[in-house]
DNA sequence: TGCGCTTCTTGGAGCGCTCCAATCCCTGGC
DNA sequence: GCCAGGGATTGGAGCGCTCCAAGAAGCGCA
């Protein structure tokens, strides 16, 4: 147990007011409301302020004025670019209205969680931007309730109370299976995932509602498990081995990263993507953008959910007749080459290059 | 602009002192001190709390202590797996000690680092870990010497001041290039990265250096610029074309990326990995465990680097004859079958599956 | 010269807690 | 029965700022 280290002495307002030879207030009002400082004295403290190298104190401030300008948001694994994306639309709409947003990972680990919610509730963040496990609908539903703004992204109340910005999971796998109907696929298949899980539920009827809709279309749900690369090249192999008329042409994968996996090993086994086989991911994250060949995908509108998600924040903060609601984005097919050919020729090669570095 | 919302109006530490009987100041001792107060006593003020949803305030406490139990991590990109690594091992340490962590993402953004290293000063957060940019260092060389306590990592201050934690580049490109000569490569090629980046300035030294300790061993630095996947292939494609003596049999990639890049354009143009061409990344990041040719590399280690900051700045706060320091790591090699054919076979098929989904 | 304005500036009260000296109360020993 | 001693509790001062009512200063005009 680290021993408590007093405050270092920095230089107070008291300071700053004493060497510019004004009063503290004015000093206040130089920072807080400059316009009504007349143009010499706001100089004059502001010479001030850098001579002495005064750093404002948040703390005091927050507890004065009862107001905070920080907003915290809890992702649920920033490894995953689609969670970082979020909090750069966060970032975005926040930094426009002159708040600062702080970070915390929950790392997919429920008590890691429920302690940033609690870390940013007593230190009176004006709000938080959450996205909730499943384990921890209580515990934010509870603290909404007692008064703390709070905004879900990706996982709604179940109850439907407060703000929440979701993604239409069901039209996603909807988009993606309907792609492939619309190139003439007939033998679809759904990949990869936890049934447990509703996102990937959601994917799976949308899809099967696509193919549903086209007469003499085949469909079936594959049982992989997983989510990543691994169980992609897993289900690869295993369609490498099938006669090619068994072979589905078509493979909505649960992610794109089994997308690669699968597309990785069917490759390898000489089997042409997309002739053969046509496949497309979800989320379009860089194992989408950065394959051998770009992988077509249905992408998770992150930093949209984001910016929505921090709009809903800062009008609940603004006061003004906020009411509660659930956004519901739409994702969007992106289209790249592995689920149509493109013109520079089979196997992927030569590969288009994305821009930058 | 937001309008400033009154605080919320929660209950106060007055407001539990009068329901369990007690005063203020016994709360505060239940809270702060629980061992000096009476059994049935502290029991009726938990009570209290509880009935209540009595929510400490943080920032009176931090105003009235002086004293904050929260660090700030400020990542250069945490899209990179590296820094999630690093705040990873910093939490680890943190949570040990009683200390809470929040994150913050600058992506490689001198202005947004500025404001964050802002915002955690004016908090009066216990102290900050930062992985400074090139162009920050006299910002947070300027608030460490005002006595904000700061530790960096990835990136030590040119002029040796404060606290440290960076791993030896020269010598992550050393292993590489050792390792590759020890298989006995003697085309050897560095590729990868920009020249004007330290970190791949010492690793091509590195690299250079162990060639130069082998005779007859062949050395030489490609200047490929980028470091990320569609360089790698791009280099790839012009290995491809090259007649296979004059090819390199040993690559040194300045990043996993890069080097996936790299191996699966040879793989597609037909080119044997590892047999024809060895390749060796960097960073060890997602990149390298999930490709179809796992990749070997030279692993930062972010974890231990999190950790290491981590008891440097904790060390500091407890008070008592801290001496700054930098702390150099060592990376580690981890050999995959990019490098070493493995038992099942050319061209990566069948693939070894790493554990987990 | 004096009055009424406007524009700036001032300094006290208070934000919700911690800290600590002072007080209270209970127990046990003589 | 009385007092010393120690544990438990109390409440005032103060953390560094904001906010605001009130005061000071400057100006134009009759």
């Amino acid at each position: 147990m680290a021993t408590d280290r007093p405050q270092r002495d920095k230089p107070l307002m008291e300071d700053v007011a004493r060497l510019a030879g004004v009063s503290r207030g004015t000093v206040s009002n130089v920072l807080n409301n400059p316009a009504i400082v007349s143009p010499d004295t706001r100089e004059r403290v502001l010479r001030a302020i850098e001579e002495l190298g005064f750093v404002r104190n948040q703390v005091a401030l927050a507890l004065a004025s009862g107001r905070t300008r920080t907003i915290g948001y809890v992702g649920t694994d920033l490894a995953n670019s689609y969670f970082l994306d979020i909090a750069r639309g966060i970032e975005e709409r926040a930094d426009e209205s002159g708040y600062r947003v702080v970070l915390a990972n929950s790392d997919v680990d429920a008590a890691k969680q429920r302690g940033y919610l609690e870390l940013f509730d007593e230190s009176r963040f004006a709000g938080v931007i959450v996205a909730p496990l499943e384990a921890t609908h209580d515990e934010v539903g509870h603290r909404h309730r007692a008064g703390f703004p709070i905004v879900r992204v990706n996982l709604a109340d179940p109850r439907g109370e407060g703000c929440a910005v979701v993604v239409d999971e069901e039209h996603s796998g909807y988009l993606a299976a309907r792609h492939l109907l619309d190139l003439g696929r007939r033998r679809l298949v759904f990949a990869g995932g936890f049934p447990s899980l509703s996102a990937v539920r959601s994917r799976l009827h949308g899809a099967e509602r696509a193919a549903a809709e086209v007469a003499g279309a085949g469909f079936a749900a594959i049982g992989a498990t997983g989510l990543r690369v691994p169980a992609g090249l897993a289900l690869g192999r295993e369609l490498a081995a099938l006669a090619p008329h068994e072979r589905p042409d078509g493979v909505v994968a649960v992610s794109d990263a089994f997308a690669a996996g699968l597309i990785q090993s069917l490759l390898s086994a000489g089997i042409r993507v997309p002739d053969e086989v046509a496949v497309v991911g979800h989320d379009d994250n860089t194992f989408a953008t950065e394959h051998v060949l770009p992988i077509s995908t249905v992408s998770q509108p992150g930093v949209e959910m984001g910016r929505v998600a921090a709009d809903l924040l800062l009008e609940e903060l603004a006061g003004d007749g906020h009411a509660h609601r659930t956004v519901v984005l739409e994702s969007r097919l992106i289209v790249r080459s592995s689920s149509v050919a493109d013109d520079s020729g089979v196997h992927g090669t030569p590969f288009p290059e994305p821009a930058g570095a």
